[in-house]
DNA sequence: GTTTGCTACCCAATCGTTTGGGTAGTGAGG
DNA sequence: CCTCACTACCCAAACGATTGGGTAGCAAAC
């Protein structure tokens, strides 16, 4: 390893060391195909690369990309790390952003329209040279305003028409759930849809909607709860529902495992059993929801994916490219919170 | 707002535009009491202002960095991301550094030491001014190298000797879960006791142990389980411990919630009832503990403190200040898992 | 014996800021 | 009238890398 601070030795240092001058030593090592180029001779080049080696040369990043007018930064934001399908997602951003030599500022906006501004303010401010978008609402302003001051930047998690996203196929993951309910004997069924403002919440509440009706259920609207994408958003949508007499559902869809969760615990204290007296379903398949005392169904959503695509598109529009939105494929996981088979046993 | 990409106009110019000289309009911008230092005349000062507020003036960090030698830049690594009790931290060192206009990079180690340096280094190659080390492990080599480096750096979460860290006083933690546990009249306890690298298990472990021991308990060495910090170590660790048909524990405190979690699920395998049966008692206080079905007894740490303090610590590090380890105080919560006035009921 | 064409380099400008060191111009004091 | 001290600026050299455009030296071709 080298053992000294990077930053200690400069291109200059490296040419004085060895008699070149700099723009050699910057040919030499950072020329793609500059050796085909008569960029120095090979001998000349090795001596280079070996003492640059030896000192533990680094090139500086600000020096580099105050000239190349390149970061080699991305920006993404999110509406909270601290929600594990972004962490996750953050993760395949984190891997896939390192293996094309990209680092990646990442900032909570808490969904706050104003803080999502001036997050990306600053992002902007230290010239990423591309944004992830985790935390897109619906309405799409911003995204509006970015494309006018052509910042490059795609969407992520959350899908808005007109903009290039990486996404799970959220519709689909409704319409799976549905089926499944359907399959196992639900007629009456509730859906906790969270924020209606997020391409997530929408699509897979309306992916599981439609495919209920289709198969020849009935959801009123009241049986459609929008709430709060976490644990306590999910007890107190579940809570709403279960007090209703007059409609008590067999089946809940959550469109979140976190929203699931806490319908658990409301279902609990409501006094029935889950996976016997309420089915209850989830959506990303956290890790979690397999651990849980009563394991969760949910639709897996291929998190880690979605965020290395993502990656991948960005680098594609940062380079000028056309992109096409990619929606990832989900698959439905039945475990006891909605098998009537082993309640039954 | 501004309109257009920040970037688009330079100090050079405003000063142009303004018939000034860039290094005026650096002092007027940036220059901290130049005010009185004579810089500029007042007028020619508001002008200036008014010029870069309505262009949109933005200073190029890179640029200023080349010059400054100074980034305002700090390297953050974890464990995972995805661990909610990073996340959490990892959103107070996000608002800390916004509030002292530093931004941030964040990595996932994974707890791998070859990782651990990579990631280090690629910090240290974008020269961030300093690092927030989530990830130490005890035996703090990579540590040792930074410090001869000189690299700024403090550590979060998990404490070494000799190095300066923000964390939860997790030996107080443990002994609160033993204290709480001893009181509900549990004689014959077990530990799931975490990773062995990492001072979170092991203080928290010691800190149960020793206080047990001093009210007069017995814990064989048998009784401490080693784990994975996650759900499926919890788990798997947890039926271990139910599976040993002779020395069957009334309680079972987890270091960290998850794998509590995975605990709270074996436990239901083996057809105990949680907080019956058997108590359970995580750490962290995670925003699930309370929300579960059965909800989880759990010591809650200051997550978010933690960030915090880490950033400020570093921030005094950057400048050369000598800093002392900070460790919070933790709260013990009391639920279901091992309320057995509850159970009783 | 020029010309041509390489090879293997060097030169200098440039990116946007910062900062130590000037210097005109003005008014007061001696 | 000269000096002195301000005020309100300007100048130029960095910081570390990149890059378009040279150029010296040498061998082969004409």
């Amino acid at each position: 390893m080298t053992d000294i601070r990077p930053g200690s030795v400069t291109l200059k240092d490296l040419a004085a060391e060895l008699g070149l001058h700099p723009s050699t030593v910057s040919r030499i090592l950072h020329g793609k195909a500059d050796a085909a180029r008569g960029a120095a001779a090979p001998a000349t080049a090795q001596r280079v690369r070996d003492l640059a080696k030896k000192v533990g040369y680094s090139p500086d990043p600000q020096a580099t990309s105050l000239r190349t007018r390149r970061t080699h930064l991305l920006g993404v934001i999110v509406p909270r790390l601290s929600d594990l399908v972004l962490a996750v997602m953050y993760e395949g951003i984190d891997e896939a952003a390192d293996d094309a030599n990209y680092s990646t500022f990442v900032m909570n906006s808490r969904d706050d329209t104003a803080i999502q501004r001036r997050k990306m303010e600053i992002m902007l401010s230290r010239r990423v040279d591309g944004l992830i978008i985790g935390d897109a609402h619906l309405d799409g302003d911003i995204l509006t305003d970015l494309t006018e001051r052509k910042v490059p930047f795609v969407l992520m998690n959350r899908a808005v028409p007109g903009f290039a996203s990486a996404t799970c196929d959220d519709t689909l993951g409704g319409a799976l759930v549905a089926q499944h309910l359907w399959d196992q004997g639900h007629r009456v069924v509730s859906v906790i849809a969270g924020e209606p403002y997020a391409s997530t919440a929408v699509d897979r509440t309306h992916g599981f909607v439609s495919r209920f009706r289709a198969l020849g259920g009935t959801i009123p609207e009241s049986a459609i709860v929008w709430s709060r994408f976490d644990t306590t958003g999910g007890r107190t949508a579940a809570d709403g529902i279960l007090r209703d007499e007059d409609r008590r559902p067999s089946a809940i869809f959550a469109v979140n495992d976190f929203a699931a969760i806490g319908a658990m615990g409301a279902a609990n204290s409501h006094g029935l059993l889950v996976g016997r007296d309420v089915a209850i379903v989830g959506f990303n398949d956290t890790s979690l929801a397999a651990q849980l005392p009563i394991a969760l169904s949910s639709v897996r959503s291929p998190m880690l994916d979605i965020g290395r695509v993502a990656v991948k598109l960005l680098l594609r529009v940062i380079n000028g490219d056309a992109v096409e939105s990619v929606q990832l494929t989900p698959v439905l996981c039945v475990r006891d919170s909605s098998d009537f088979a082993w309640a039954a046993s």
